[in-house]
DNA sequence: GGATGTGAAGTATTTCACAGCC
DNA sequence: GGCTGTGAAATACTTCACATCC
């Protein structure tokens, strides 16, 4: 642990990670319902949307704060506003890609990330050939370039799509670099220091985390 | 609920799903061991490994069965072995690929599914310009024809890639026809019927959920 | 009347800690 | 001596149920 001083942390009041792992899927839902349109939506509707119960979304949201009204529900506006800015989502984070192969490709030209609050800004590979290259509108850069660029450009987030047996190296220079969250799509689980975070793309894993009830019965 | 005759089902006792959702790491995990001809590891070893605790990973274990040896650890290969048993990894899974625009052929022609279980056998679009062609050794089907080749491939499994306005009705489609498993790669959250088990692949949810850590300091 | 917000109750999951075995 | 397997304790998370307010 660091250096303790007697001054209170910036002391957000613990929020248990779950919680704070649904909370995207509201902002989803809200988005969806402002489109078309929808003034007010209860805790009820919102469940049926997501199945989950109503009481754990009004749990959930009372851990920031009280956004509802008795009697009507909540404002669909006003209460994507608040999440957003909870999960700070209201600026745009710059984000760089490392590794630029065919699934490094697939990211680059993904146009979702965009309209939800990412920005990719940078595109690293270890690969000569490809340095210079342009992708979408990112020009590739080398390696030796990131610590800079990571500075420069403010970026604290990073997708890694680099083979499995790199994954663990870039993701130790990243952190180095000051990188603070990482979405790795390679089939490993590497080790963060504490206070990064990662998360993984995995479709192997979850394939494989639904074999268990198909097996039960013996269809193939 | 099935009309309720007095015999027993399968009796599986129950395991919670937090449990069956770790199995395939430890797969992993001990794949990897195994090609590095690693004989014997501990709980405390693998814990390592997968940043768990050395009891969570053999209170999981123990939900099956006794696999250690006091004072060792587990054999690297017939805890493998009996690891893949349990998820039903023994045989290949005949899996249907739902939507082949650019996203879909990404997974076509993704070399990880084969060795861990999984076979692609069939690849299907609406799209009638497609119909036919070719992706990696499939061949691009009519939706048309999906019930009939679920049926008679044995498939239990579909990853599905299509736009998200048209996911739900390809769930309910795959879901009438008998398909029990679904990869879902849109960015909603599709409502499936009970005994229909469902995984979202989701980057941005991902990512979002991240971005709340890192707002605490005011990093952009 | 109808929906929120929330302590309290109920479950689920993780961790402890140690007896038992190799 | 070292490590598993596991009840029991501790913690985390979800759901209930109701007072409160619009």
């Amino acid at each position: 642990m660091a250096s303790s001083l007697p001054t209170q942390p910036p002391h957000r009041p613990e929020v248990p990670e779950v919680v704070i792992a649904r909370l995207p899927q509201y902002v989803r839902i809200l988005s969806r319902l402002l489109e078309d349109h929808v003034d007010v939506v209860s805790s009820q509707q919102l469940g049926e949307k997501l199945q989950v119960t109503p009481a754990q979304i009004r749990k959930d949201l009372s851990y920031f704060g009280r956004f509802g009204k008795q009697g009507r529900g909540y404002s669909v506006n006003s209460l994507l506003e608040r999440l957003r800015q909870i999960l700070g989502l209201n600026s745009y984070w710059n984000v760089a890609v490392v590794g630029v192969g065919r699934l490094g490709r697939a990211i680059i030209s993904y146009p979702g990330f965009t309209p939800d609050g990412f920005r990719l800004v940078a595109a690293f590979d270890a690969n000569p050939a490809v340095i210079g290259d342009s992708v979408g509108d990112l020009k590739i850069s080398p390696m030796d370039d990131l610590k800079d660029m990571v500075a420069r450009q403010q970026i604290s987030i990073a997708i890694v799509a680099v083979p499995a047996e790199k994954t663990q190296e870039v993701v130790d220079l990243l952190t180095d670099c000051g990188v603070r969250a990482i979405l790795n799509y390679a089939p490993i689980t590497p080790q963060v220091p504490g206070g990064v975070r990662i998360r993984n793309i995995d479709p192997v894993i979850s394939l494989q985390s639904m074999t268990y009830y198909l097996s039960g019965s013996d269809n193939r």
